[in-house]
DNA sequence: CGGGCACCCTGGTGGC
DNA sequence: TGCCACCAGGGTGCCC
């Protein structure tokens, strides 16, 4: 399921391909995926247009148009955005390019949703992003030491903490040994201080590791990610963990599978 | 504010 | 082997 890492990945390589190249054909197969405007004003959007600029805004990828409007897409869970054909699944549309490049969005589950906007007031919910050097520990400790949310609900909640999905809080904690059901309030500057710092090292890890392949991410080459061999606790039921002699638990903390190790995360 | 839950959707899986 | 109920899960919205 593609979180920041991922889709920093996908931005990254899309970036390299396709600005300033013009779209000449929209092929819309499934156009459900595509949210508050019809098929065929979807294609007249973009159609004769130039993608001038791609951003990544949380997990949303952010196309800026020669139009001014803006393209922007969420993959959802299981969407993709691949360029080149080599026999995708699950297409929902088509993009193509001037250059004869073509890219393809997939998306089986389809809770991924593309909109063609006019700002992005739409996401303006959005907390800070995690990376944003700017964001400090101590905002960070204030946005939480009032809260008596469990510290993992409060870290994926994309209003306070933009970006950070299941994957990377659960590892987060870890790292930061942090109990994930532990109430924000209840934390301590010093270890807000050290779990901002481990959501950032493992963020800037997996985009380097090009995203995690838990379920079928993959990314803008069709490739799978590297990250997967590097997780402490994620999908590690029953198995060892990397840091003590206890065992990874699953338990279930705000209707999320949360993997945790009772040994170490107090 | 916080917790719980329903909904969106469909491929994969576990149980029978 | 075959069928089917059920689950996963990011985001949003609603209710208490």
């Amino acid at each position: 399921m593609p979180e920041l890492p991922e889709v920093e990945t996908i931005k990254r390589q899309l970036e390299k391909h396709i600005i300033n190249k013009a779209i000449i054909n929209v092929y819309i197969i499934k156009s459900k995926v595509i949210k508050g405007i019809s098929p065929a004003e979807f294609k007249k959007e973009l159609i004769g247009k130039k993608i001038v600029k791609l951003d990544r805004r949380a997990k949303y990828l952010v196309f800026t148009l020669s139009s001014g409007k803006i393209l922007l897409v969420h993959l959802g869970m299981s969407g993709a955005l691949i360029l080149g054909d080599i026999g995708q699944k699950y297409v929902k549309y088509i993009i193509t390019f001037n250059d004869g490049q073509k890219l393809y969005y997939c998306d089986s589950r389809m809770f991924g949703k593309t909109r063609i906007v006019d700002d992005l007031s739409i996401i303006g919910h959005l907390g800070p992003e995690p990376l944003e050097t700017k964001y400090s520990a101590k905002e960070f400790y204030q946005l939480i030491h009032s809260r008596k949310t469990k510290i993992k609900n409060l870290i994926m909640d994309q209003k306070l903490l933009a970006g950070v999905g299941n994957i990377y809080a659960c590892e987060a904690l870890f790292d930061a040994k942090i109990d994930p059901r532990k109430p924000a309030n209840k934390i301590s500057y010093k270890k807000a201080a050290l779990l901002l710092k481990a959501i950032r090292e493992v963020l800037i890890k997996s985009i380097k590791k090009g995203g995690s392949s838990v379920d079928r991410y993959v990314n803008a080459s069709g490739e799978k990610g590297q990250m997967q061999l590097h997780l402490k606790v994620y999908d590690r039921e029953g198995e060892k963990c990397r840091r003590c002699s206890g065992k990874v638990k699953r338990i279930v903390v705000g209707q999320r599978g949360t993997y945790y190790c009772p040994g170490c995360q107090k």
